[in-house]
RNA sequence: GCCGAAGUGGCGGAAUUGGUAGACGCGCUGGACUCAAAAUCCAGUGUCCUUCGGGACGUGUGGGUUCGAGUCCCACCUUCGGUACCA
């Protein structure tokens, strides 16, 4: 009797499941709606209670809507190929299709333990054949066009080389890497190998030399975030940048369209400001200064021509092409050992730093086109290859970094611009009066620009031009757990597709996951399956991770489908996206490169819509508590020393001690400023970490050596050795995982929900506590004492409702509708605990009150509300119920609260009648008692009224 | 560094459009029930002062706009996310 999550969620989950509940049909009189997740990465630590925070959320919405009349797609799925798989095989052997295939089994249990209404027949997974034949697929169709900026589109190949064939590159505005000019005969003299090389400088997917962090001692490829300070994470090996020829994807292509089309999505203005930032668009002129005494122009690109007068030196990237030719004899050393050092230096250090600039000059001086004079080229971190021209022209003046280098260096600093008349504009602000500037001279910086730029045309040294920082995706991983590419070349090395009907290139079985000695993925010791019987070899890089989740939400509307990634049907049904929910750190990379795909599907006519994902709610992320034992760096008489937290606080030695997480299962009072170990706790960390076993454990009342415990204090039986406790990420690496598995099997799935939904706003973050769960549980008993009480009697009547009790019904009927369309879930919870809380004071067990409740309350506790409302007589269940409609009237109200204030503070209220003009409010108010006492003896100079709100009186 | 977000009681948070700061819950305090404890129920709970009427202060810090600012503007501090090979 009573409430029993423990027995009604396992029966309606068991229920749903046979009968098909949360099955969707691709054809329905029902208008569509489409709520998606971020699919997870199932990992080996397991699903904590961060994961479902946007799941439960999304379920909820998703929910909500089914009840509102839709058909409604809320699919999950896995995002499976990745690094910790395969790292986990190097350390363990067991392979990652093995490991994959059992962490998800283990998602996919805790997911169904909290009552999603996931279509689970629609699962995806991405390292799954099936999925992947539709990836490799899709990269074909990159692989096979290229961009004609004319046509504002993508077309095939085959229509380039036919321009080639015709024209050369004459009449040709394509989307490139490099600006080619060749005539048709050109092309027609060209070598299999060498038209290879031509078509791959347009191709959407192309292949071209890239740099990896490459760490020798690990022999592999490192991620950006596996290297700090230019040592590997790991074992802290020196790390270097090595060129590579890897696949990338000519993102660029879209720059443009990718910013246009924010305008149009519903997304928070935080985030399409990261996407817009991301691309980066900017406007200014590229030109080219000549290198002296040389035949060689260096080609830059500038934001600030106008500041040309006062480029007193040049800067280009280490890796610039002309370095090596340009260095002169003399600087050549300096040049190398400079260029050592970048070597080791990560690109976001790079750019990064901005305390200390480092360079080196290479000799050879350019020519300023306009000042004429020889001004030095130096090379520099801080000017990338990827961005820009990897060349910039310095203009120390007016710009922070060039003026720091050139303070450093003894370059000469020239003024350009006067900014008198501008107090508080800052260096780079475009703004100010142009002088030392020739013919520039007087201008205003903005008139300047364009004045600077006709005659940059006019002299035909350069050109107008946009540019992004978007750079085109490095789409090659040296690794072995990620999509093959359906890519063959043949002896000369020139790349093919492989035929679609030859789709998917399957991942063949290996057991050895490290890259080979020269850094090619482990692919490539899979000799039977690299050399093709034709001679022909195979690629053995594979994809990256966002490459399976670049189109996942597509293959949820028809994911059976062998045919095609999905039907025209299915995609011309489902359309987009209505609300995607994930966490904001996928802001840029994963709905970027979305986006990106999803637009070259549209222009190759297979999807309906411009964008994927037409509304976004971004969650925040629950964080755990981690707790840390502090070690002393130094061992005492040979034994490592533990020290508590109060004592390393009280005796000042920060700077001597080490911290070693520890399982929060051991720590008492977790979460609190005050977490220790007791004499259990620390037997179980030696259990846990028997290489302590012989550590010493000192805390204010004694101290812990070799299972003796030797007190300070007299009578101190036990110790509290303090932990350091710090909110963070909840990891595996900290031992602060919370299952959500623990939590259900306490308080049930229904009170897990909720409980995550009352923690607050779903885009905020916040650290999980399990302590105030207690209060939901709570709520939920109050409110199945509703319809039945402790001793098993049956409540509910079907009496009419008093006015009073249908104002509380519909205050949250209104609250929760209103809470729910603006992704306010909190806020939801604290509505039913208010309704729950008011009709257990009017003693009402009505049904006609108590059903509607049931349904608003159905998405957030989807087990209790079925339990109920079958109690109710119902026999379908409660998901295909109609969502209960608002009666503004039950909310009117006679008379209305108002507060009176003088100047701004409140003094007084009154209970005043609703209908009240605005002069019967400013009489009534001048005449409260209250109010009275603070105007006497003072002029009343203003009185404000806002009817319905307050009332202010200015005296 | 750059880009983005957030700072409100002891804690999670509420205040939707500039209009009663602290809803709801946790915790804590007191009481009821109980041999006792748990559970449950009832009452109180921002801080300080108080003649018990009330008063002063209070939303990261400093300034500003306004009859009125948690909310708008300027500057700063702290924390978190991203920064292109973690996913």
């Amino acid at each position: 009797m009573g409430y029993n999550p423990a027995e009604i969620e396992p029966k309606w989950q068991q229920r749903w499941e046979e009968e098909g509940v949360y099955r969707v049909p691709n054809e329905s009189d029902k208008p569509k709606y489409y709520v998606l997740d971020m699919f997870p990465y199932p990992s080996g630590a397991g699903l904590h209670v961060g994961h479902p925070l946007g799941y439960i959320a999304s379920d909820i919405f998703a929910r909500y809507k089914r009840l509102n009349g839709y058909n409604v797609l809320h699919p999950m799925g896995f995002d499976a190929f990745g690094l910790p798989a395969e790292q986990y095989a190097i350390e363990t052997g067991v392979h990652p299709a093995e490991s994959t295939k059992r962490n998800i089994e283990r998602y996919r249990a805790q997911l169904r333990h909290i009552g999603f209404c996931y279509d689970w027949s629609r699962e995806v997974i991405t390292c799954d054949p099936k999925y992947y034949k539709w990836t490799q697929w899709i990269f074909l169709q990159l692989f096979r066009h290229w961009y004609d900026r004319k046509a504002d589109r993508p077309r095939p190949i085959e229509a380039l080389i036919a321009h080639f064939a015709q024209r050369g590159t004459e009449g040709l505005d394509a989307a490139c890497s490099e600006e080619l000019h060749f005539s048709a005969a050109d092309w027609a003299a060209m070598s299999a190998r060498e038209r290879d090389e031509v078509l791959m400088n347009y191709r959407l997917a192309y292949r071209k030399v890239t740099y990896v962090n490459w760490c020798p001692a690990l022999g592999t490829v490192l991620a950006n975030d596996e290297v700090k300070d230019g040592v590997s994470e790991r074992g802290g090996h020196p790390v270097e940048r090595k060129a590579m020829l890897q696949w990338s994807l000519r993102i660029t292509a879209y720059a443009e369209r990718l910013l246009r089309d924010l305008e149009e999505l519903d997304w928070s203005e935080a985030m399409k400001r990261m996407q817009a930032n991301w691309i980066g668009r900017s406007e200014g002129a590229q030109l080219f200064f000549e290198v002296a005494d040389s035949d060689r122009k260096i080609e830059i690109y500038t934001t600030r021509p106008d500041t040309i007068f006062g480029a007193t030196f040049m800067v280009l990237a280490p890796e610039h092409e002309l370095v090596p030719e340009i260095t002169t004899p003399e600087q050549r050393e300096e040049v190398e050992k400079y260029l050592e050092y970048v070597k080791r230096r990560s690109e976001r250090e790079r750019v990064a730093e901005v305390k200390d600039v480092t360079g080196a000059f290479t000799g050879a001086y350019a020519i300023n086109p306009f000042t004429k004079e020889r001004i030095p080229i130096w090379i520099s971190e801080y000017v990338l290859k990827d961005y820009g021209t990897g060349a910039i022209m310095a203009v120390p003046a007016d710009d922070e970094r060039d003026r720091r280098f050139a303070e450093k260096f003894g370059l000469p600093i020239v003024e350009i611009i006067d900014k008198s008349m501008y107090p508080g504009a800052g260096i780079e602000d475009k703004v100010g009066k142009m002088i030392n500037s020739g013919f520039l001279t007087g201008m205003e910086v903005k008139d300047a620009i364009e004045a600077i730029i006709r005659k940059i045309e006019e002299m035909g040294i350069g050109k107008r031009k946009v540019n992004y920082k978007l750079r085109d995706a490095i789409f090659s991983r040296q690794r072995y757990w990620g999509e093959p590419f359906p890519i063959v070349y043949d002896e000369q090395g020139v790349a093919h597709a492989v035929p679609e009907a030859e789709l998917p290139v399957e991942l063949p079985w290996l057991d050895e996951f490290k890259p080979t000695a020269d850094g090619r993925s482990p692919l490539a010791r899979a000799t039977d399956w690299v050399n093709l019987p034709n001679g022909w070899r195979r690629e053995t890089d594979t994809m990256p991770g966002f490459a399976g989740s670049s189109w996942y939400f597509l293959r949820y509307m028809d994911p059976h489908n062998d045919e095609a990634f999905a039907s025209p049907e299915a995609l011309n049904y489902w359309r987009d996206v209505d609300v995607y929910i994930g966490g904001t750190e996928h802001a840029v990379g994963h709905l970027m490169y979305s986006r990106f795909w999803h637009k070259f599907l549209y222009d190759l006519g297979y999807v309906p819509t411009k964008e994927p994902f037409r509304k976004l709610i971004n969650q925040g992320m629950i964080q755990g508590v981690i707790e840390f034992l502090y070690l002393l760096k130094e061992k005492e008489d040979g034994y490592p020393k533990f020290l508590s937290a109060k004592l390393v606080e009280a005796r000042g030695l920060h700077d001597q001690v080490a911290r070693i997480p520890v399982y929060i299962g051991f720590v008492k009072n977790y979460g609190s400023p005050d977490s220790y170990l007791d004499l259990e706790g620390i037997r179980k960390f030696i259990e846990w970490r028997p290489e302590f076993e012989n550590a010493i454990f000192e805390a204010e009342e004694g101290v812990f050596h070799q299972g003796r415990f030797a007190p300070k204090k007299e009578g101190a039986t036990d110790l509290r050795l303090y932990t350091h406790s710090e909110t963070g990420k909840m990891s595996k690496r900290y031992h602060n995982v919370v299952n959500p598995d623990d939590v259900v099997a306490r308080y049930g799935a229904d009170c897990f929900r909720m409980y995550e939904m009352f923690l607050g706003p779903i885009e905020q973050s916040k650290p999980w506590d399990t302590k105030g769960i207690d209060g939901v549980s709570k709520f939920l008993r109050r409110f199945w004492e509703l319809f039945e009480d402790e001793k098993g009697n049956w409540l509910v009547t079907d009496e009419a409702p008093s006015k009073e009790e249908l104002k509380v019904l519909h205050t949250c009927i209104k609250k929760v509708g209103e809470d729910i369309r603006r992704f306010a879930f909190n806020t939801c919870v604290s509505a039913f605990m208010v309704a729950a809380n008011d009709l257990r004071k009017l003693d009402c067990h009505k049904r006609a009150v108590l059903e509607p409740l049931l349904v608003l309350m159905a998405p957030f506790a989807p087990h209790l509300t079925e339990e109920l409302w079958h109690r109710l007589g119902h026999e379908t269940t409660i998901n295909d119920a109609a969502w209960p409609e608002l009666k503004e009237e039950y909310l009117v109200e006679d008379t209305i609260t108002y507060p009176i204030s003088i100047n701004g503070k409140k003094r007084a209220v009154a209970q005043l009648p609703a209908n009240a003009s605005k002069e019967e409010l400013e009489k009534a108010a001048l005449q409260l008692e209250a109010i009275r006492k603070w105007i006497d003896g003072k002029t009343v100079r203003k009185v404000i009224v806002v009817p319905g709100r307050m009332i202010n009186i200015v005296v």
